[in-house]
DNA sequence: CGGCTCATGTAAAAGCCGTTCACATGAGCT
DNA sequence: AGCTCATGTGAACGGCTTTTACATGAGCCG
């Protein structure tokens, strides 16, 4: 039995050199295997090869590895939809519900950071690093919301853009916590998570005001380049929901 | 020390008498307060003043106490929406908010049943009974579609009810996850949990094509219908989301 | 090169939790 | 009155978190 740790330490002697990283990896590991909540700091410690104890020289304790990693996973979060949203190109609506797709495509691909952002019960407001960070990530959606609500037809009130921020990521939130995760996933739907957030969205802005069946329609901003640029995303004809039997 | 847990069994004998129901309370008590994760066994043994062990008599672990909180959540859930939906009246669009303001309610009033429901990592489909209150409660909210589908305007293509449900459903369970529980509450927004959900719901029903405003307003597709849906649901002029400055 | 220092690791221990087991109690039936 | 079995107890095991005193060795300084 101890000769194994023996051994690993022999292969990389008393200073492990890295820690911090590997047990940030170990723990994303954990996370995604096992839930944020059952994740363990000494499996962590475990899986890097170190005592139980070692981890408390790079984290005051568990919960701080566990804001780490949170961390970690707003920054590549606004990363992800800032890609997505890649400054509304080639229209704005487009862009607007492909920032959709990724946000549950994050959720998806990357329950880890999902956890650990949104289900591990820490008190994200309690650490300034992890709010700012939180923020910096919903502003892309605010900006872009910022950006869909000044093509508001005229004639109608312009929607709030922070209202409108908040609505689609509750949309979102909404449905990849209900919906796109873990368990929650069997649960059987007429269709996937992505479509229903797409129709979702699309009837929301319809309800806006937004023209919202682009590929034939007329659209406030200068229709897109190439039209299949739209193929994908369109609305099929008879509304965002497909045909109606 | 030791007089204390002496006299308390002084007090009620060797046997609790409903332990079972102490143990639930108890357990109700601490997620409140620390969280469905920071929950313990132990403390909730310690609180109905009885042994670690006596649990063990009444759940077969601390999943299953967890479980049955999760089920009474769902069910007093679906009897509040039931309450709620007041079989569509006095109007089905006025019914139809009022469900939604109960989801929050109940968020916002029962975080310990509403925790141990959705934030507690239990895999819901792996119980049964569990499963199956949870569907009644979302069936609630799927039979308020479905009035509310039938009553699309003539026309327009009719939105399968299924997914207005889990829109709705989304929609709610969004607002309620990241604005109206714990330390996400103190997020800063411009309208309370309540109204923003309100105007979502509001928006989306008016994509579908709904007539949400007041008589007075004028909407893409006039045609009111049946007297029922024209409500005093109390919608400012201008717009789901009151009157831009 | 030799020695010092301090960041980084370890073992051990205290305290908590979940869970099990053998045993105790007494409520309710006969 | 006596029996039985559901219900409660204490002790014990293993695991986790966190702290403390001690060990190691990488990097720097003379």
């Amino acid at each position: 039995m101890s000769w194994r740790k023996e051994q690993r330490r022999a292969e990389r002697g008393y200073h492990h050199g890295n820690l911090k990283e590997a047990l940030l990896q170990a723990a994303l590991g954990l996370i995604a295997e096992k839930g944020a909540a059952g994740f363990t700091f000494a499996d962590a410690a475990r899986m890097a090869g170190v005592s139980a104890a070692a981890p408390y020289r790079h984290f005051r304790d568990r919960d701080e590895l566990l804001s780490s990693i949170a961390q970690r996973g707003f920054e590549q979060f606004e990363q992800r939809l800032t890609a997505a949203w890649d400054d509304g190109r080639p229209d704005t609506v487009t862009a607007f519900e492909r920032v959709g797709r990724a946000y549950l495509a994050f959720a998806r691909e990357e329950p880890a950071f999902y956890g650990a952002m949104f289900e591990s019960g820490l008190p994200v407001d309690a650490n300034p690093a992890l709010q700012a960070a939180s923020e910096r990530a919903f502003n892309i959606i605010r900006a872009a919301a910022e950006r869909l609500a000044a093509l508001a037809p005229p004639g109608t009130p312009r929607p709030p853009a922070m209202m409108m921020a908040l609505h689609i990521w509750s949309m979102a939130h909404g449905v990849a916590s209900l919906f796109s995760r873990g368990d929650a996933a069997r649960r059987k739907l007429p269709m996937s998570p992505d479509e229903l957030l797409e129709a979702e969205v699309l009837i929301y802005l319809r309800g806006l005001g937004f023209p919202t069946d682009r590929p034939s329609g007329k659209s406030a901003e200068p229709p897109p380049v190439p039209p299949e640029a739209s193929s994908g995303s369109g609305v099929p004809p008879g509304g965002p929901w497909g045909k109606p039997k």
